[in-house]
RNA sequence: GGUGUCGUAGCUCAGUUGGUAGAGCAACGGACUGAAAAUCCGUGUGUCACUGGUUCAAUUCCAGUCGACACCA
C-alpha cells in the first residue's frame, strides 16, 4: 500500500496566532480531518490553559490527539511519531489530504522526518539519574557523561540537565554511546508533506496573547488549575499558564502578578517556537487572515 | 510659599573621592532527537531630568529651572 498521492498539510506557528480557526476552515473546505501536534492539548485534564478547540469546533471537524491522554500517562515524541503514522495510514484510506496543526516543533518534525529509535528508558533509571542530579548537582552528570560518551560531551549543551540526563539514560539502557546511536537521519514518508506557517507582526501576536490569557482567566483557568493542584509535580503540568497559577495558589504571588507572568512566559514561548520554525525554509508563511491565499496555494500544489 | 530628599537602561535600583556607567527583572538573539508550553546558551539597548557655571575633563562639584516625594507653614 502506498500513499504517494496523499498529502499531509502541516499548519504550524506560534501560540495564539490563530492556527485552530484556520485549520478548521481549511479542513471543512477539504472535507477532511485534523491531527493535533500540540504537546499539551493531548491531555484530557488540561483544557482552558492549553486553549484547546472547544466542543463546537470539535463538532465541526473531527480532531485527533486532543485530550486522548491523561496527565498521569507517560507520553513522548517517539510514541507520538508512531501513533500519528499509524493513524495517518488509516485516515489516508478515507482522505487524500489531512491537516496536522500545532505548535510543538519537535513533534511535527518527528512525524515529518522521524527520529532515531531508542528503547524506552526504565522509569527507575530515570528516577535514579534525577536523584543523582538533585543530590550531587550538574557537575556529577557532566562527569558521568564524560566517561560514558566523551564525543557527546563535546557537543552537548553542557549546562542543560535535561540533555545530560537523557544521554546518560540512553547510554545506560543500551550499553552503547548515545552519540553512536544518534544518527539524526531523516526518514522519508510515503505521503507528500506541505508545510504552512502562520504568523503575525509581533505586536499583533503579543496583543492576541494578552487577550487570550485574559479570556482564559474569565473562562475559569484558576478553577481548572486548582483541581490539578494535587498533581502539580507531573510533567504535563510544568506548563505556561499552570505553573504561574500554582504560585498564586501557594500565595507566593498575587493573581494579577500570575496573569502578568503567564503573558510574559507565553510571549517567550512564542519566540522560541519561531526560532524553531525559522531554522528551516520548508515553511510557506501566511497571516491567518489570508485564507484565500492559503487555499489557492494548497490547490495549486495538490493538483 | 519654606525646608529637605530624590531624578541614572523599559522597570526596580547600584555607582562614579571629577576621566561619558552596571546589577536583577523585562527585552532581543540563538540552541534543540523520548520532559519540548520543557530545558539551556548568548547580548546592555543610556542625552546619568533640563539649562548654565567651575574645570584640560561634569553623570559626579556649584547655581538656576522643571518634576516626584516628605515635612513645616
Amino acid at each position: 500500500m502506498t500513499n504517494s498521492g496523499k498529502y499531509l498539510v502541516v499548519i504550524a506557528g506560534p501560540t495564539a496566532v490563530g492556527k485552530t480557526d484556520v485549520a478548521i476552515k481549511l479542513a471543512k473546505k477539504w472535507n477532511t480531518e485534523i491531527l493535533s501536534a500540540d504537546s499539551r492539548q493531548f491531555y484530557n485534564e488540561m483544557s482552558i490553559g492549553t486553549a484547546k478547540p472547544d466542543q463546537q469546533q470539535l463538532d465541526e471537524v473531527k480532531h485527533h490527539f486532543i485530550g486522548q491522554l491523561s496527565i498521569h500517562d507517560y507520553f513522548n515524541v517517539s510514541k507520538f511519531e508512531n501513533e500519528a503514522l499509524k493513524l495517518l495510514d488509516g485516515l489516508f484510506e478515507l482522505h487524500d489530504l489531512l491537516f496536522m496543526v500545532g505548535g510543538s516543533g519537535l513533534y511535527i518534525d518527528a512525524v515529518c522526518k522521524g527520529i532515531d529509535d531508542f528503547p524506552d528508558p526504565a522509569p527507575e533509571l530515570r528516577k535514579y539519574l534525577k536523584g543523582i542530579y538533585m543530590d550531587e548537582g550538574i557537575g556529577k552528570l557532566q562527569e558521568m557523561l564524560l566517561q560514558l560518551d566523551p564525543e557527546y560531551f563535546e557537543s552537548v549543551d553542557i549546562n542543560n540537565p535535561n540533555r545530560l540526563l537523557r544521554a546518560l539514560e540512553v547510554c545506560h539502557t543500551t550499553g552503547k554511546k548515545f552519540s553512536e546511536q544518534r544518527l539524526s537521519s531523516s526518514k522519508t514518508r510515503d505521503f507528500q508533506i506541505i508545510k504552512i506557517g502562520l504568523n503575525l507582526p509581533r505586536p499583533e501576536l503579543f496583543h492576541r496573547i494578552e487577550l487570550r490569557v485574559d479570556q482564559m482567566i474569565e473562562l475559569g483557568l484558576v478553577e481548572e488549575v486548582k483541581r490539578l493542584l494535587p498533581y502539580r509535580h507531573l510533567n504535563a503540568l510544568n506548563t505556561v499558564g499552570y505553573k504561574e497559577i500554582f504560585e498564586f495558589l501557594d500565595s507566593k504571588i498575587t493573581l494579577e502578578q500570575a496573569i502578568v507572568n503567564i503573558k510574559t512566559n507565553t510571549r517567550r514561548y512564542a519566540k522560541r517556537q519561531m526560532t524553531w520554525f525559522n531554522r528551516t525554509d520548508e515553511y510557506s508563511w501566511f497571516e491567518p487572515a489570508q485564507l484565500n491565499e492559503i487555499t489557492n496555494y494548497l490547490t495549486m500544489i495538490c493538483k
